[in-house]
RNA sequence: GGACGAUUAGCUCAGCUGGUUAGAGCGUGCGAUUCACAUUCGCAAGGCCACUGGUUCAAAUCCAGUAUCGUCCACCA
């Protein structure tokens, strides 16, 4: 051995970045440069996956990393498997996330809010954060060894998307799936934005529920968390075979004062009323509750909205006007007391809505919004679906409920496809406008009465654009088809569309999954990805969500420079099972760490051990030259290699890891080498003994490569005759 | 209220389609080591595989139920 660099222990800080830097420069994270260089057959199969875009908003945590480490590890295997791999890569504008984040700055670091800047400064601080964001992603991406082909970048918000959108838009509108409604919607005050179901979430929070009558002269009490709201009330329902209260139904009662307003409220019946639950009665109010709103409707009743969008109360009373909500509750409910209309108050357990992203109580209000119909006939315009045909009617739940029924895509973990469907058979109309100014802009323009669609702004004067931005996840669903050219005719799509592999998180099955199945099954006609590798949480040794709050968080980029990127990759795959949540263990980065180091010293070994026979030019390797026992050795061998592509090929790279890493050390390592060892010393069967070896050495590379591609392709390079690169060698073959 | 997951060595977890003495990492104990590696090697201790039944020649693995923990979904006012 004459390289100086084998002596040291190994140390990946002075290797990793130029070995990413070969990597990236070699042109080979492109398929079409594999191709045109014959590295690639021609005629092979294609392989893509679309990277899930981190959101512009920061840096990459150690959960983004255990993600990319899995499609990195994938993608690798599948080039070197000879496929026509491509993985692209991308950032998510993340419209709401990020409007919130640089407010939130701003307001800390100059005390204006955006409305004191105004929308086109705002928009321009935004943009300008997101820019110094998507630089630091970059890099960390090629921290992580991330093969993705950079020539292919996308971001969910430049012009090539916004075309994307804007022409969906325009066909579902034109296809009536879009529309525009007044109706009760998820409100966030503290984000002054409307939300989707979805982004509502759910805490149990302790409440008095409280059992009172409108007004002395009034027959029924009702109950309620919320006596606030019951200014807003116009009716009471109650089930149509309640004996207690048939003869009230269809009267209507006048209330000179409630709380200082006037009500005027219907006795009416309706089904979905429980008698059993608290009187048995229910206070419509039908602006501030969805189910009430939905009463409303059947019984064409008044609305009259009560609170405004800062979740105060919006009413002539003088002891109501402006308060807080929660507020008037106490004023509210003070007064029953005084009045004597109050006939319980009882501490109960409730379900509070809280906005995901800025933790404010939602607050259902009626809003005109935009919404895409989820349950709307429509003529399928596609014949390259399956199992729905051209000129079929359709509604897009079917469509998005059918391609997992029919298994159309394959699902890893397969338990969540039960978690999908009964997601989708609940699955309500869409709200897709946002009052935030940072996203892609509704393509409506208004003038008078007058309404306009269309990608491109009307000619004539005198139009006017909507105000409100999209739901983020509107562009998002479109990752797989707008990265690749859509809606031009593209090679890239025709070749690597629908993608192969979609690696999200299983928190992210409604928000994107379902809605890329939505828009692709919509706008192309076809799956976005044949197979959807759910990965779990990564959690702190606590079992706890890395969070801001908890200040648990862990820096990737530290953890690679104190152990090396092949031990943290390690770390985040031995063991750790599709949709299981993981817990990060700085001992478990630590002893993959000790491992690099015994594959580098091993490797150094054998090819100490092995020098003379380059010499004297016995290479290439012959197995014929192997004696028995040596070639049964090399049999069992091929078994490994059967066992981990196998694993490979199903999505078990966690046992694929785990098995390459312990023949490595404790086979290879601790007895073949040994056993080889003194075989050289004592020139017994030396010859055979060295091409074992160095067999085994180079062959173990290659499949140690998906997961540990530094110190691998580092020492490939250092072997007597490899030639090229490691990352495009050829897979094992068995 | 529904659905799902977990329960295996002191700790963190594997165990894929049921098949010889149930595995790994870390930790613990004893020993080795001028010979690639103290980021090493060998040996050892430590497990009614949550519980109860069932299917089977055979169950940690399949089925049913129970318990505990956890997650997601749901407009009970």
């Amino acid at each position: 051995m004459n390289n100086e660099e084998f002596k040291k222990p190994y140390n990946p800080i002075e290797h990793e970045d130029a070995i990413y830097k070969k990597w990236e420069e070699s042109g080979f994270f492109n398929p079409d440069v594999c191709i045109e260089k014959g590295i690639t057959n021609k005629n092979a199969d294609y392989f893509s996956i679309v990277l899930p875009p981190p959101n512009a908003t920061g840096t990459l945590h150690i959960g983004h990393t255990f993600e990319t480490t899995i499609q990195d590890s994938i993608t690798r295997y599948q080039r070197m498997s000879g496929k026509k791999t491509l993985w692209v890569p991308g950032t998510d504008h993340a419209a709401t996330a990020t409007h919130a984040k640089v407010e939130k700055m701003i307001q800390k670091e100059e005390g204006k809010n955006r409305h004191d800047l105004g929308k086109e400064e705002f928009v321009k601080r935004v943009e300008k954060f997101v820019e110094e964001s998507r630089g630091t992603i970059q890099k960390q991406l090629r921290k992580i060894g991330s093969s993705l082909d950079w020539s292919r970048e996308a971001f969910t918000l430049d012009e090539k998307r916004n075309l994307v959108i804007k022409t969906i838009f325009k066909r579902m509108y034109d296809d009536g799936l879009i529309y525009r409604a007044y109706k009760v919607v998820n409100w966030d005050p503290k984000g002054q934005t409307t939300i989707s179901d979805d982004e509502v979430e759910h805490e149990e929070r302790k409440a008095i529920m409280y059992t009172f009558k409108y007004s002395p002269d009034f027959p029924i009490a009702i109950s309620t968390t919320r006596p606030e709201t019951k200014v807003g009330d116009t009716a009471v329902a109650v089930h149509p075979d309640d004996e207690r209260y048939k003869k009230y139904i269809g009267q209507t009662f006048e209330i000179e004062d409630f709380a200082g307003e006037k009500l005027s409220i219907k006795i009416i019946a309706d089904e979905s009323v429980d008698p059993e639950f608290g009187t048995g009665a229910l206070g419509v109010t039908p602006a501030h509750s969805q189910i009430d709103w939905e009463i409303a409707q059947r019984h064409n009743l008044p609305l009259k909205q009560v609170i405004n969008e800062y979740a105060r109360m919006f009413v002539e009373s003088s002891l109501l006007k402006d308060k807080k909500t929660t507020e008037a509750r106490d004023v509210v409910a003070q007064w029953l007391r005084e009045k004597k209309l109050m006939e319980k108050e009882e501490e109960i357990s409730q379900n509070i809505s809280i906005a995901d992203r800025s933790k404010g109580i939602v607050e259902p209000l009626p809003k005109l919004q935009w919404f895409i119909n989820v349950s709307k006939e429509f003529i399928y315009p596609f014949d390259t679906l399956p199992y729905i045909k051209k000129g079929e009617k359709v509604t897009l739940k079917k469509l998005m409920l059918s391609v997992v029924e029919s298994k159309s895509i394959n699902i890893t973990p397969d338990r969540f496809e039960k978690v999908y469907i009964n997601w989708i058979e609940n699955l309500r109309d869409w709200c897709i406008s946002r009052q935030i100014w940072y996203g892609h802009r509704i393509p409506v323009w208004y003038k008078g009465e007058k309404i306009y669609c269309g990608a491109e702004e009307p000619k004539e004067d005198g139009w006017t654009q909507d105000e409100d931005t999209l739901d983020t996840w509107f562009s998002s669903g479109t990752w797989t088809f707008s990265t690749l050219g859509w809606p031009e005719k593209t090679e890239d799509l025709k070749n690597y569309h629908p993608t192969t592999l979609m690696c999200p998180g299983y928190e992210l099955i409604f928000f994107w999954v379902a809605r890329m199945i939505l828009m692709t099954t919509y706008a192309v006609g076809q799956i976005p990805f044949k197979n959807v590798y759910f990965h779990g949480i990564v959690r702190d040794t606590k079992g706890r969500k890395f969070s801001k709050s908890l200040d648990n968080g862990i820096d990737p980029i530290d953890v690679i420079n104190q152990y090396g990127t092949d031990a943290l990759r390690m770390a985040l795959t031995v063991g750790i099972g599709p949709g299981n949540d993981s817990k990060f263990d700085f001992a478990k980065v630590k002893a993959y760490k000790n491992f690099a180091n015994k594959i580098w010293n091993a490797s150094r070994f054998v090819l100490e051990q092995i020098s003379d026979i380059f010499e004297v030019s016995k290479m290439p390797f012959d197995i014929s030259r192997l004696n028995e026992e040596d070639k049964k050795i090399v049999g069992e061998f091929k078994n490994v290699i059967i066992d981990i592509t196998n694993d490979m090929e199903n999505y078990r790279f966690y046992l694929a890891a785990e098995k390459i890493y312990h023949y490595f050390w404790h086979t290879f390592a601790d007895i073949i080498i040994e056993d080889c060892k003194n075989r050289i010393k004592e020139n017994q069967e030396a010859d055979s003994a060295k091409q074992l070896l160095y067999y085994l050495l180079k062959e173990q590379l290659k499949l140690l490569h998906p997961f540990m591609p530094f110190i691998t392709e580092k020492i490939w390079s250092l072997l007597p005759d490899s030639k090229g690169l490691l990352m495009i060698e050829k897979w094992p073959k068995y």
